[in-house]
RNA sequence: GGGCAAGUGGCGGAAUUGGCAGACGCGCACGACUCAAAAUCGUGUGGUGGUGACACCAUGAGAGUUCGAUUCUCUCCUUGCCCACCA
């Protein structure tokens, strides 16, 4: 630890020094030009001092710049980083660009200029917003998912991926975004089907899409969670989207058969109601269905046309139709199953309501002990039968059931069952399932295979070849990356190929296998894609032998601090989350989890609370409010507006606080206050008891990302010097600008009287535990736990002593008068509290 | 319907192994400086009563535990976010 020495200094008197006016503009810029010239935040890649990464989710270069939310992100990330570069940390603090994808190519689309021409251009913007804001980046480190020295690894993984059996090919109904005219992924429609980039509706389409094994890590994915420090609201929108739920798979014959398939798989979690079944419904998307309809087989069934009108229909509706409508609607398929405990027929229907990809897409009807089976059954007059009574005892519900009971209780009318509670009933039953054949204990989840092709241009390109001989064939390793190529019309086609399958030179590859004649995959991934492992590369970004070296990822990685919004709950964190488990599948890592510590940011809404949006025209502009405040008031005022976590409301007189805040901290630097008390204040001054207790808090606050409470102790702390008498000594003044170096690093660096040595460098002052308490101490005095009176005590004074001061004081004799003091509990130099026993 | 988070002055918010409710900031009022304004500095600022010392009320509502509850427990109300015909 290099000490940090301080000299006395050589002192002008206050007259003969002009006072200078706190000019932003002026001291930021040229503390920034010095960091970038001395390489400040540089992070060296070997280094003895223990790592710490703190990382910024990176952003989408916009054209519009960044928004004063990001500032927010990006300040306190920059504090945290600053802290700990200050506490002695090789603190890893990088910045990247998120550049293919929708909103770039849209953006490019709008504005008419080519994404290739329009990203670079933002990013420098991008960047230039960030300078002026005097975020200690290692931009060295800066990389853009665009950079084909990037993207040539995201599709060497995604071959790794490939080649281990991750991903497939299917032809599946996907999400197809009529807007953007492109297939998207469940985690990319918002609720009502909504695409979440443009906000136009989805449709349903059915398409050859390249999908990603992720539903073989859904336990992985769920279980893992528990030992993750992230915000509780976004660990359970995970469990919530991965949906794992326990059950019972059961199988029900089809009577006399004539299909291939001659039995039909339900879910349930509920088994214990099976007795009370009566119907099987399937989703319009069963098999079942499909067979039954493209049947060749007479089958004497006058119900056909009426199941095709129907399947057809609902084919028609959209996601949103059919999950919005309230009304349940279906059609009997005039099938029959066999309910494999009694034997009993019933009927096979159709009915939307069920939907297809879930639990086989099919259920058992129960409408006595479910509300949806129960609306359905009304509906078309199917029997209620009710076999859970909510009672202890065998009792039946009134005949005339008006809803479904849907709790547990004793199983009644159920054969051997009968008089078992339904968890007991729900174990035997699946286990007498099991021993008969016909079904097991399973788990159904939520999530499903992520859809991972884009019929899209601005994104990699998957560097697959299909070959009519050879199947499909990976682009050999020594070929990658292969690269977007330029063109023209990059606009999306609509036909369910991406642009890239227009050009026709890119596209015919003779096959690495045989050399016969071949074509291209021509859709791209997802923007999510080169999210997935950016925080690897940062690690070793120039690295143009392999992705990362093991060396430097065993360096830097995991992520200690993930600072970003929390709209990526689902999209983002899941997906990295899921490569780096298929990553540490493969070997090439060795950690389970990217991001250990998580903490989401609040919004930063208009001023009344209003989104800050273009229509309402109250949008903030970080350049602005740099430039009439400075970046310093912009930072502090950000992270002292409420707790990092929570919405706030912009609001300017707010800032205008900020600003008069650090306004004070220039003017104490040659005020009358600063520097009288060179020799230094005695060590036990309350002054110096006050600013030992600011570096604990200061301290404390910053790692438990508190920011606005820290600031507000360094409020108090001025308030407190500008009260005091002695004013500050040199040393106690430089511990205070080190407190405030990383909120206010431009002023603070300005402020700092040793350069050419930056306060950026210096160690992060420690405070003496010796001097966090006073020495005297207010004791409150309560009667009956009400506040009665204050006593000044010294420290640490007996419980006699208190007791004799406090009985003698005229307010506690007042209300003592009359009473018998029952017992008296005492918290050391805190309080004494008498409780009473009134006379009645 | 399910889950999560929250509810404190005029406003943003502070206070947690249960111990001074309202730190800090904004706003407002009054004062100083000024011809004046801005800036700056000082004083005050939850409500009610009182000249005052003080007292009573007050952390969404109601109950409970406790010497003592913004904090713990229960019931209810409200708001925000996420998920939702998930069998």
């Amino acid at each position: 630890m290099p000490i940090a020495l301080f000299p006395p200094l050589v002192l002008q008197s206050p007259q003969m020094e002009k006072v200078e006016k706190y000019q932003p503009s002026k001291v930021e810029k040229k503390w920034q030009k010095f960091w970038e010239e001395k390489k400040l935040y540089k992070t060296p890649d070997k280094s003895k001092k223990q790592k710490l990464f703190v990382l910024d989710m990176f952003p989408y270069p916009s054209g519009a710049g960044l928004h004063i939310g990001h500032v927010r992100i990006y300040t306190a990330s920059d504090i945290v980083a600053r802290y700990f570069r200050m506490k002695g940390y090789n603190v890893l603090h990088p910045m990247g660009w998120d550049a293919f994808g929708l909103p770039a190519e849209n953006a490019a689309i709008k504005n008419k200029v080519h994404p290739s021409k329009l990203v670079p251009k933002n990013i420098t913007g991008c960047k230039q917003q960030m300078q002026s804001l005097g975020f200690s980046y290692d931009w060295e480190r800066e990389f853009s998912t665009a950079d084909p020295s990037y993207y040539k690894w995201t599709q060497w993984l995604f071959l790794k991926f490939y080649k281990q059996g991750l991903l497939y090919q299917k032809k599946v109904p996907i999400n197809w975004c009529e807007h953007c005219k492109t297939g998207l992924a469940n985690e990319e429609v918002l609720p009502g089907g909504i695409h979440e980039r443009c906000g136009k509706p989805v449709v349903k389409r059915e398409m050859k899409q390249w999908l990603f094994r992720i539903t073989d890590y859904a336990d992985r994915l769920l279980w893992d969670l528990d030992g993750l420090d992230w915000p509780q609201s976004i660990i359970e929108m995970q469990r919530n989207w991965i949906g794992r739920s326990e059950g019972t798979e059961i199988k029900f014959k089809i009577q006399n058969s004539k299909f291939k398939v001659d039995e039909i798989t339900v879910f349930t979690t509920r088994p214990d109601t099976i007795f009370g079944v009566t119907a099987l419904v399937l989703a319009p998307e069963h098999p079942v269905v499909a067979s039954l309809l493209s049947s060749k087989l007479k089958v004497q069934n006058s119900k056909l046309s009426e199941v095709r009108r129907y399947v057809e229909q609902s084919k028609r509706k959209s996601e949103l139709e059919r999950t919005e409508l309230k009304e349940k609607t279906g059609v009997d398929t005039g099938l029959f199953a066999i309910n494999p405990v009694n034997n009993e027929k019933i009927p096979i229907w159709v009915a939307d309501y069920v939907i297809g990809w879930y639990g086989g897409g099919a259920v058992m009807l129960v409408p006595a002990h479910d509300r949806r089976d129960y609306a359905f059954a009304k509906k078309y007059n199917l029997p209620v039968r009710s076999v859970i009574s909510p009672n202890k005892e065998e009792e039946r519900l009134p005949d005339r059931q008006e809803q479904a009971f849907e709790g547990e209780g004793t199983l009644i009318d159920s054969e051997e069952f009968s008089g078992m509670y339904s968890a007991d009933a729900r174990q035997r039953i699946t286990e007498w399932l099991e021993k008969k054949g016909f079904g097991r204990r399973a788990v159904s989840y939520k999530l499903r295979d992520w859809i991972f092709s884009r019929q899209r241009y601005w994104g990699e390109p998957i560097p697959l070849i299909h070959c009519q001989k050879c199947g499909v064939v990976p682009v050999p390793e020594e070929e990658l990356p292969v690269e977007l190529p330029y063109v023209e019309k990059y606009e999306p086609t609509g036909t369910g190929e991406s642009p890239l399958a227009a050009i026709k030179e890119w596209v015919e590859v003779p096959c690495p296998e045989c050399g016969k004649g071949a074509r291209r995959e021509t859709d791209t991934m997802p923007n999510w894609a080169g999210s997935c492992w950016y925080f690897l590369r940062f690690a070793d970004p120039k690295n143009d032998r392999e992705p990362f070296s093991r060396k430097m990822l065993k360096r830097f990685l995991p992520v200690d601090w993930y600072l970003g919004g929390a709209e990526h709950a689902v999209l983002h964190l899941l997906y990295s989350r899921f490569w780096i488990k298929a990553l540490c599948d493969l070997g090439l890592v060795k950690f389970k989890e990217p991001f250990l510590r998580l903490r989401g940011v609040g919004m930063v809404q208009g001023e009344g609370g209003r989104k800050m949006s273009k229509s309402f025209g109250n949008i903030v502009n970080p350049d602005e409010v740099i430039e009439a405040f400075g970046a310093d008031t912009l930072r502090v005022y950000e992270m002292f507006m409420g707790p990092f976590g929570q919405a706030i409301n912009w609001n300017t007189s707010g800032v205008e606080g900020a600003h008069r805040f650090l306004k004070k901290v220039w003017s104490l630097s040659s005020g009358p206050s600063y520097p009288s008390g060179t020799s230094g204040s005695p060590d036990s001054s309350p002054l110096r008891r006050q600013l030992h207790r600011l570096i604990k808090k200061v301290g404390e606050d910053i790692e438990n990302i508190k920011f606005n409470t820290a600031i507000a102790a360094m409020m108090e702390f001025l308030n407190f010097v500008q009260a005091d008498e002695g004013g500050m000594s040199a040393e106690e003044w430089g511990i205070f600008l080190r407190l405030l170096a990383p909120f206010a690093p431009h002023i603070a660096e300005e402020l700092w009287p040793q350069h050419p040595n930056s306060i950026h460098l210096q160690p992060w002052p420690e405070y003496d535990p010796r001097l966090l308490e006073e020495e005297e101490v207010t004791i409150i005095v309560q009667v009956d736990g009400k506040v009665r009176d204050r006593i000044k005590v010294k420290r640490d004074t007996a419980r006699a002593d208190l007791y004799n001061l406090a009985v003698r004081r005229p307010n506690i004799k007042r209300f003592l008068s009359g009473r018998r003091v029952k017992e008296m509990y005492l918290v050391p130099n805190r309080l004494i509290n008498f409780a009473t026993e009134s006379k009645t």
